[in-house]
DNA sequence: AAATTCGCCAACCGCGAACCA
DNA sequence: GTGGTTCGCGGTTGGCGAATT
């Protein structure tokens, strides 16, 4: 239990990777695999600990990942998904191929959460916003949390939302939905305009439909399996598929797939 | 032009769950 | 059944660079 005491620090590399530590991890996943990571940085000859190269591995190296901006869609979506389930970045994560759990979290905290919480100008179009955005209070490169957004412990994901939804949606009847699927509204500058889904639908979507809407503590909360066990994916990319209908199987490659599933009139599947 | 401020993001830390002998 | 080890997750930190003053 507890920390993992194979990850001693001593005559070990911190910080930053190389370009040669980054190609020696790489060269060495690629013809061995994944797994085993705290033997992988004595195989690979790495004086890094199992953990840092699972990370740099899954946040950087993998060849599946995607950089970049997140699209308005993606954002729609990580919004979204996070009114349902808190801050499970895996999770989230799992719903946008090639992004990762580090990635959403850190553009959660700087961006999206941010609109959320009632800044609903989009700060997302340039990297400064100064004038425009809220400003934290002086950030001094120190320890202590004081300069990180306030929305970590305090977010209350799923109230929080209302000033980001969009007015279309806030007269959507769930009734109608049901009946008939989620209506398709127009784009709204959105190719996914689509996403205004009830949240149960989306859950259901999601395969999630075993979690409670909303926990004691404002955050949604995965119901315990048959053998008392919370049921988690096992890894940030795109491997929670135990979550998945097999119908929803197909959708999970990339947000196209999903509207096209929404469109097609396969919601009686779901819903 | 220099100093300051602050956003972004990679990486680290600590914890709990899962796995295994 | 128990204890040690490994894995995976979420929270947090700190460096860097761009924008602002």
């Amino acid at each position: 239990m507890g920390r993992s005491p194979s990850c001693s620090s001593e005559g070990l590399n911190k910080g930053a990777w190389t370009e040669m530590e980054d190609r020696i991890l790489k060269n060495y996943i690629t013809a061995y695999g994944e797994g085993k990571w705290s033997t992988i940085p004595k195989k690979a000859g790495l004086k890094r600990c199992g953990k840092s190269c699972r990370l740099r591995w899954l946040n950087y190296l993998r060849p599946d990942i995607k950089r970049g901006n997140i699209s308005k869609d993606e954002e729609e979506l990580i919004i979204r998904l996070h009114k349902l389930l808190g801050n499970r970045w895996s999770l989230i994560a799992g719903r946008l191929p090639g992004r990762t759990d580090n990635e959403i979290k850190n553009y959660w905290n700087t961006i999206a959460g941010k609109r959320v919480q009632g800044n609903p100008s989009s700060p997302s179009t340039s990297r400064r916003t100064s004038s425009s955005g809220p400003k934290h209070t002086k950030r001094p490169h120190k320890k202590g949390s004081a300069n990180q957004p306030e929305m970590t412990t305090d977010v209350q994901p799923c109230n929080t939302i209302e000033s980001l939804e969009p007015e279309s949606e806030k007269g959507i009847d769930p009734q109608a939905m049901d009946a008939n699927g989620p209506q398709s509204t127009v784009d709204r500058d959105c190719e996914l305009g689509d996403f205004e889904l009830d949240d149960g639908f989306l859950l259901d979507f999601l395969g999630l439909n075993n979690i409670d809407q909303e926990g004691d503590n404002g955050y949604s909360e995965i119901r315990e399996g048959d053998n008392g066990k919370i049921s988690r994916p096992s890894s940030s990319l795109n491997s929670d598929d135990a979550l998945m209908s097999p119908e929803l199987m197909l959708c999970e490659s990339d947000f196209q797939s999903i509207a096209s599933f929404l469109e097609g009139g396969e919601l009686d599947s779901v819903a």
